[in-house]
RNA sequence: GCCCCCGUAGCCCAACGGCAGAGGCAAGCCCCUUAAAAGGGCUGCGUUGUGGGUUCGAGUCCCACCGGGGGCACCA
């Protein structure tokens, strides 16, 4: 009798005891090894649905490869520091420290009654001292090489939980936590200089190719937005300084018909005519009134105000209007642009609307788009263009930039869209920033020595929100003396973006106790770096973006000797019901831990990795945990009965040979499907063979035929990837002892693959009309030969095929 | 608007360019049983979203369209 809930009392507490998937560190151990990480959980209450399905999958990877026989480095950790601990400790006039630290409690309960396969001497917490003492001090290694630097600007502001964002937790003009539209503030805040990292970040994706899912890459392009053009400098009349406009078609120089400037960058009003100050300022007030989600939408008619003034096209002279409009962005290239309307749609729409001329300089065989409103930005042949007449547009890119080179007026330049990353947070629970403020030395590092510096205690309602950190108020926490000079200053207040914190945490597992340094260089050495990596694909621009700048600036710094931290990547779907995500409002939401009380762990893993592909979407409500628990009690009693017949040991050479051939044939595939993470079709072969031992007992060969032990030692190893408890439970059955996951995963007899005869299909005309039971190793000649000579595909002939082709020994196809 | 992925049986999903169906759910039937449950077994006639094309042969490759999902979308 298959009793789940029996079987977790049991043997959680052996492999407690036992430890079976401790990663080795010694170095006598000449195990490959293999680092297997999934991304780690924000303790946000218990483990729900979808941490069930992410480390179901990851646990089939990492059992696989302990099964193979390497040494498997599986840690567990938590990302604990963040906003929703802090707003639960408002609510709760508490510490964000209590929530978090009981959270963490509950899920790790969790995950080890789920049987996850980690090795857990290697926990950490992000909101540990111990561990954010080192986001600290890579700060300071960061600030020292000049990647951490303070600016001025307007940067993104989440008004619901009160503190700047950077760019890449804007989605589409809300924040990515919240959801609330983000607005723009003006304000000093710390940076990442992940800009210079730009180049790097792209062209390093080589080595991701195949590795990583091809989305995530095209996402991670699409946001580093690397784009070549040049840089061409405008004259303005009444101004002495020329203005710099980036252009990635510098082709089309000859085409520009007016001239435009960001509406909020400081240019436009240095530029202004007197007369028009006053239409600017009304125009930008305006401006500023927008939202960025209405700002960012292209239905937006395009608006914009004439600033009295002229720019001349440094090529042929000619003195061209300046407009100052919001559809120019002033942080992107040099806040202003040439306007070339004909090859340019949103140039095209602007002239349009304002009258402005439209001046075709390349030939690209579509109608006028002055006519039609459409733009012409493709391949042509250069006119109107003086010296660039008769060119194409790459001969004319190349040949403007040499002449604008010659004349000091331009030059190449590559832009990215990729912008620094903002890293200061207003809020509490995160690590404090390690910079004191001295009014004599300016911003000065806390030393090394004096790290880490810790939070002040704060807590309750002195954590709500208020524009400014908590940590400001706290006066004694605040105020210390000058590291330097040893006068008063005061402490920075705001708190380290918890994307810092996840940076470079699958380093710090390697020793997460370590002591002299953020992570033993040695150990990382030896595990770096990730061989497969699991989760959602929610960080495609987030973690993942900022892991790899991480690593770059750690490989620069000699810590590390790769470049990239992840090798493979796998995404995993949701986990959804009645076709919708869980939620609260819904009332669609599945607990994992009913699920589990009601078929066990087992069966909910089982449920998770059958239900499809790992990247798809899981419906619950497709699926069925309860006929899941079915195929694992039948699993189970084959094992019983095996075990109950045979004694371990036995040469299994001597059993039925028709179902070795099947045992044999089924570790092939499930090995290859396991490799390829196919894992719902692995466990498809895995319950044919449980049929084929169920037959072979009741019909065949009976229970106590070797065949049958060695079908159903076979099921318990595979099933330990997916149902560690019941493999666990039967392997003891058959007579072994603990641990099924280091039993080894079996390997198929290369001469139980083959197959004496197979069925050649012969086809007329694409239709079947005989079948022929025929040696694997059959000629092309001889199958032919068998082909034509069948009555069956003489009935259907009339005379000689025109064409016969044969694919040995699978099919024969004649054509009549 | 542009780009990518997916449309196979009532449902979830398999199928090196070669017999459309591996596995599961649901349904129906049979065996076992006094009966039921549990257990064992059997049952698949679908225009492979639609229309073209390539091919001896297309679910698979190419083109267009329809439907679903995702990404990008004033970045000059």
């Amino acid at each position: 009798m298959y009793d789940p809930r029996a079987l977790q009392a049991k043997w959680l507490p052996r492999w407690e005891e036992l430890k079976p998937f401790a990663a080795v560190e010694d170095a006598a151990d000449t195990r490959p090894r293999k680092y297997m990480l999934d991304m780690f959980p924000y303790p946000s209450g218990d483990l729900h649905m979808g941490h069930g399905e992410v480390f179901a999958i990851g646990d089939v990877i990492a059992r696989f490869w302990m099964q193979k026989g390497y040494n498997v480095l599986h840690p567990i950790g938590w990302d604990s520091f963040g906003l929703p601990a802090e707003n639960a400790a408002i609510k709760r006039n508490a510490h964000p420290a209590e929530w978090t630290y009981a959270n963490i409690e509950t899920q790790a309960t969790s995950f080890k009654r789920y049987g996850i396969s980690f090795d857990w001497s290697r926990r950490l917490h992000t909101s540990d001292p111990e561990y954010y003492r080192w986001n600290q001090w890579l700060f300071n290694r960061f600030f020292e090489r000049g990647l951490a630097y303070r600016k001025g600007g307007l940067v993104n502001w989440c008004p619901v939980d009160q503190t700047v964002l950077a760019n890449e937790q804007v989605v589409a003009g809300r924040c990515e936590r919240c959801g609330s539209e983000v607005v723009r503030r003006e304000l000093t805040q710390w940076y990442f200089k992940i800009t210079e990292y730009a180049d790097r970040l792209l062209d390093d994706m080589a080595q991701l190719e195949g590795g990583w899912p091809e989305r995530v890459l095209t996402m991670q392009r699409n946001w580093i937005g690397r784009s070549t053009g040049a840089d061409v400098q405008f004259a303005i009349e009444g101004r002495d300084e020329a203005v710099t406009v980036y252009t990635t078609r510098p082709d089309t120089l000859y085409g520009a018909t007016f001239f435009v400037v960001a509406a909020d960058a400081a240019l436009a009003e240095e530029i202004v005519a007197p007369d028009r100050r006053e239409a600017l300022a009304a125009y930008r007030a305006e401006v500023a009134k927008l939202s960025d989600i209405e700002r960012l939408s292209t239905e937006k008619e395009k608006t914009g105000v004439f600033l009295g003034t002229y720019a001349i096209n440094p090529v042929n002279g000619e003195r061209i209007p300046v407009w100052a409009a919001d559809y120019v962005l002033s942080d992107y290239g040099h806040g202003a642009i040439m306007a070339v309307p004909a090859h340019d749609q949103r140039d095209l729409d602007f002239a349009v609307k304002f009258g402005l001329p439209v001046k075709v300089v390349v030939h690209t065989g579509m109608a006028d788009p002055g006519d039609t409103g459409v733009a012409t930005p493709g391949e042509g042949t250069l006119v109107n263009s003086g010296p660039l007449d008769g060119l194409s547009k790459v001969e004319a890119i190349q040949r403007i930039i040499e002449i604008l080179a010659e004349r000091g007026s331009g030059k190449a330049t590559v832009n990215f869209r990729l912008r620094d990353w903002l890293l200061s947070r207003q809020r509490f629970w995160g690590t404090p920033i390690p910079i004191i403020h001295c009014p004599d030395c300016g911003e000065v590092p806390v030393p090394d020595e004096q790290l880490p510096v810790t939070l002040p205690d704060v807590r309750g309602a002195d954590l709500k929100p208020k524009g400014v950190s908590p940590l400001a108020a706290a006066t004694d926490w605040v105020n210390v003396e000058c590291p330097k000079c040893g006068g008063p200053a005061q402490r920075d207040t705001d708190t380290m973006d918890t994307f810092v914190d996840s940076s470079w945490y699958f380093l710090r597992y390697v020793d997460p106790h370590y002591e002299d340094g953020p992570f033993d260089v040695e150990k990382v050495r030896k595990w770096g770096p990730i061989d497969q990596y699991v989760g959602g694909v929610e960080h495609a621009v987030l973690h993942l973006l900022y892991s790899r700048f991480f690593t770059k600036v750690l490989h620069d710094m000699g810590m590390v000797d790769f470049t990239e931290p992840f090798l493979r990547q796998l995404n995993q779907g949701q986990v959804i019901n009645r076709g919708k995500a869980m939620s609260k409002t819904l009332g669609n939401g599945v607990d994992l831990g009913q699920q589990i009380d009601a078929f066990g762990v087992d069966a909910v893993r089982l449920t998770m990795l059958f239900a499809g592909p790992p990247e798809d979407d899981i419906d619950w409500a497709d699926v069925s945990p309860a006929a899941s628990q079915k195929f694992l009690a039948r699993a189970f009693r084959v094992m019983v009965e095996a075990g109950e017949a045979s004694a371990a040991g036995a040469d299994f050479s001597a059993g039925d040979e028709e179902l070795r051939k099947v045992t044999h044939r089924t570790i092939d595939e499930v090995t290859k499907l396991v490799e390829g993470f196919r894992f719902n079709v692995a466990i498809a072969r895995t319950m044919e063979l449980t049929s084929a031992a169920r037959k072979a007992i009741d019909s065949g060969p009976g229970a106590a035929d070797p065949a049958v032990r060695e079908a159903a030692e076979a099921i318990a190893v595979m099933l330990s990837l997916v149902a560690p408890y019941v493999a666990e439970e039967g392997w003891e059955r058959l007579g072994h002892g603990p641990t099924v996951a280091r039993a080894g995963w079996p390997t198929a007899d290369p001469a139980l693959l083959v197959r004496e005869s197979v069925t050649a299909v012969v086809q007329v005309a694409g239709k079947v009309r005989d079948r022929l039971e025929v040696s694997p190793e059959i000629s092309e000649d001889d199958l032919r030969e068998l082909a034509l000579a069948s009555e069956k595909v003489q009935t259907h002939l009339d005379g000689t095929p025109r064409k016969v082709i044969v694919r040995a020994p699978k099919l024969v196809n004649i054509v009549p």
